[in-house]
RNA sequence: GGCGCUAUCGUCUAGCCUGAUCUAGGACGUCACCCUCUCAAGGUGAAAACACGGGUUUAAAUCCCGUUAGCGCUACCA
């Protein structure tokens, strides 16, 4: 049975870079009715923190990539590490180092040129006459990445090693060390990278690149699964691009993943995101953006309904929301004091405003927006001039903005009294 | 430096294995037009790529070699 893990250490904040490796172990797990569990190598013992490790823990989950069965703590299998090192110094192929800083264990590196095959790269060359000697047990007696990697995935029985490509030109290490041990290596893929916007590898300097940003933000879980997926792999086609978690299991294949780095671009995943928003249903969408805003921005829920779903089509995340529609929180608005002049010097404009004041106040309420809108209009034919004339400036008196989503939508979401009391205002 | 990996529109990619169907397809982004109270959304359309140089072949984006560039490894980090 096929069985694959995903390998974190715990020595910094869940990026994109590794989800996406979890991802690909997972979806191929899922493909192949195989296994996927999750090992936490917190063999740094001073870089390791069970803060970093809750992170992992709680972001997996959230995206629904949980494992199957238990989760394995290499720093709690250090008996296992030490016990196979000790076999190895038996059999004269790794030895003790002694140096200033303690007593290491060292594999001698065995001298020959080989290759392996890659199931996304196919023959991998190399030459270990090229290498020292590794150290696979520190002098703290913490086992080196390499051999704690090796002896867990032969004692786990993981068949496949899906990791990123910046370990390629460490498997022939390990693989050395799986031949010395008697042990059948597992198959390897090495992923390609995932590259920031400027190419390079990710890193803290590309900013928000941990997945707590994006969660942040307000992206849907599926958007962000759904754009990784297709990060250095396609379906064949290659013309379809919204797949579900099922249709990704169902089609996942490690023969076409990419060889080459992928840049991480915003812009397609916002798009992507809002695809998603449109999609879902409007129930789907009215309790997700309720869980994201607990509080619904302190609004009454009716009116807070109207809002988000004038909104729906225009945020490309959750957190838009707040960005794009802030007049509809703020008590009151600042205006440009040129732009107000310009609107109000305009002529007769205060005149219009006036009467489109008047005329409002004799509606009962602002709920209906047909009826808002026939009353604006019938008010401008009245005056004799177009209904845009008035528009501009209303718009601009509600919100401080000169756009904004259709202007009778949005008086109906901030309500008759709001409306009239910030014309008055503006007029002032 | 040594060794390894990689190379299709600005970006993500399809095509490459099994050479002719590729005057290289799709998507994001960009630009234009339509819709329209502005902006989005939506619709229509456009510009935009086989890194370079050699081979092999009747024929190469596709196979081979080299060059260049980028990245990785070269730690008692993972």
């Amino acid at each position: 049975m096929v069985c694959v893990r995903f390998a974190p250490s715990p020595t910094g904040n869940l990026h994109i870079g590794g989800i996406r490796t979890a991802l690909f172990n997972f979806l191929y797990a899922r493909n192949q009715k195989g296994r996927f569990i999750l090992r936490i190598e917190d063999t740094d013992r001073e870089r390791s923190t069970p803060e970093f490790e809750n992170e992992i823990l709680e972001s997996l989950a959230w995206l629904g990539l949980e494992s199957d069965g238990e989760i394995w703590r290499q720093s709690q299998r250090l008996d296992i590490y030490r016990k196979h090192a000790a076999e190895l110094v038996e059999k004269g192929l790794a030895y003790d180092d002694k140096t200033g800083q303690g007593t290491a264990v060292r594999f001698r590196m065995p001298k020959q040129k080989a290759a392996f095959f890659d199931l996304i790269h196919d023959k991998v060359e190399f030459d270990t006459t090229l290498l020292d000697d590794l150290v696979i047990l520190k002098s703290d007696g913490y086992p080196t990445y390499h051999w704690a990697c090796v002896v867990d995935d032969h004692e786990m029985d993981i068949t496949h090693v899906i990791r990123g490509d910046d370990h390629i030109s460490n498997t022939p290490k390990q693989i050395c060390l799986y031949e010395a041990m008697g042990w059948k290596p597992p198959k390897f893929a090495h992923l390609p990278l995932i590259l920031g916007d400027d190419g390079t590898p990710l890193s803290k300097r590309h900013g928000a690149v941990a997945l707590a940003a994006f969660r942040k933000q307000g992206f849907l879980k599926e958007a962000l699964l759904n754009y990784l997926a297709l990060l250095g792999w396609g379906v064949a086609g290659g013309n379809e691009e919204i797949f579900s978690m099922a249709q990704l299991i169902e089609k996942f294949s490690l023969k076409r993943v990419n060889k080459s780095g992928a840049r991480f671009n915003l812009e397609k995943l916002e798009w992507l995101n809002s695809q998603y928003l449109k999609n879902i249903s409007e129930e789907d969408y009215l309790r997700r953006i309720g869980d994201f805003y607990p509080d619904r921005c302190g609004l009454r829920e009716a009116t807070w309904k109207k809002l988000v779903l004038l909104y729906r089509n225009r945020i490309k995340t959750f957190s838009g929301l707040t960005e794009q529609a802030s007049y509809c929180f703020q008590n009151q608005i600042q205006y440009d004091p040129a732009q107000q002049r310009a609107f109000l010097e305009t002529v007769n404009m205060c005149d219009y405003l006036n009467a489109w004041l008047k005329e409002s106040a004799e509606l009962e309420s602002f709920e209906d927006v047909g009826a808002i809108e026939q009353m604006t209009r019938l008010v401008c034919e009245k005056l004799g001039i177009e209904a845009k004339i008035l528009i501009h400036p209303l718009r601009y008196a509600l919100t401080g903005h000169s756009v904004s989503p259709g202007l009778f939508e949005l008086m109906s979401v901030m309500g008759k009294e709001t409306c009239l009391s910030r014309v008055q205002r503006f007029i002032l």
